[in-house]
DNA sequence: TTAATTGCAAAAACTTTGCAATCGG
DNA sequence: CCGATTGCAAAGTTTTTGCAATTAA
């Protein structure tokens, strides 16, 4: 979907609610959507702050983000400790995510059977699936070297 | 596996890291262990408040549970807006979690192929898994009526 | 006009940390 | 005894909120 047919129909999403369309949300929008891969709420507020025209406020961000959430533009896609990754959804195929905890590389793939078995789950399970994610954390290929050695204490079920 | 076997060997992964063997990390997994399902964080600072000994304070409790991570007995097995919600994972095999987000109820899957996939997937990339987290939020059976309408002018991908 | 939005500062929620006193080995 | 741990209070992070001024429709 382009961008201008997703801005619109963000417009209706708006109206719909009874909100305003107004400067701040799109200008984030836009930003989000220049983003090729991941970003964090940090990245939007930086952005502003590095701009002359004031576009938005740090709470105008948070307000924002929860709408686009809302609306299913973009997704919490890695929960790492206390900070929170998103993803502009638009226009890209879902995808899970690969985490490496020593250099924080995030990959991503994608396995169909993967998504079938989980509708399966939740058919057995009478459960509608809004949204989900699968995230892997582990060593990449890189950081692989000498991470074995001390592991063999920890408990495992 | 045993809750004493357990304690023990977490005794020796203390010992192993020149950590010691003190009485609020052995009452803090005995409470752990105690939960049959989920927990969070304040429902063992409650728990300890609520106690008239002083078993251990709130940073006590942060800096135990980081340990019992570590070592491998706990995991945050769902990030929920704010909120880390942690399972003793001794004893239960595997699984993943359906979370409904009207109610809040959690239902615990497990489908070994989804497993095997993963595997299969962390190969491909030479990938170390080291632990994942697969969360599908929806609806439950019991929530369902009346969701539906209010979603077409979502975006989707 | 008028109801929604914004920016700000304050507060809330959650987590970490420095340090002096205490405890374990 | 010595070094690890604890509790406390303080500070750090991240997110939310109340409110007066502003703006979209």
């Amino acid at each position: 979907m382009p961008l201008d047919e997703l801005k619109s129909k963000f417009g209706q999403f708006l109206k719909q609610r009874g909100h305003k369309i107004t400067r701040g949300r799109f200008e984030i929008i836009d930003k989000i959507a220049s983003y090729t891969s991941h970003f964090e709420i940090e990245d939007l507020v930086r952005w502003i702050a590095s701009q002359d025209k004031g576009i938005a406020s740090r709470s105008t961000v948070y307000r924002t983000v929860r709408l686009l959430q809302e609306f299913g533009a973009i997704r919490e896609v890695i929960k790492l400790g206390n900070r929170t990754i998103y993803e502009f959804v638009a226009g890209k195929p879902h995808h899970e995510h690969l985490i490496c905890v020593e250099c924080g590389k995030i990959i991503e793939f994608y396995r169909e059977e993967i998504e079938e078995l989980q509708d399966r789950v939740c058919e057995e399970h009478d459960f509608m699936p809004i949204n989900h994610r699968l995230e892997i954390f582990g060593i990449c290929s890189e950081c692989k070297e000498g991470k074995l050695e001390s592991r063999e204490l920890e408990y495992r079920a």
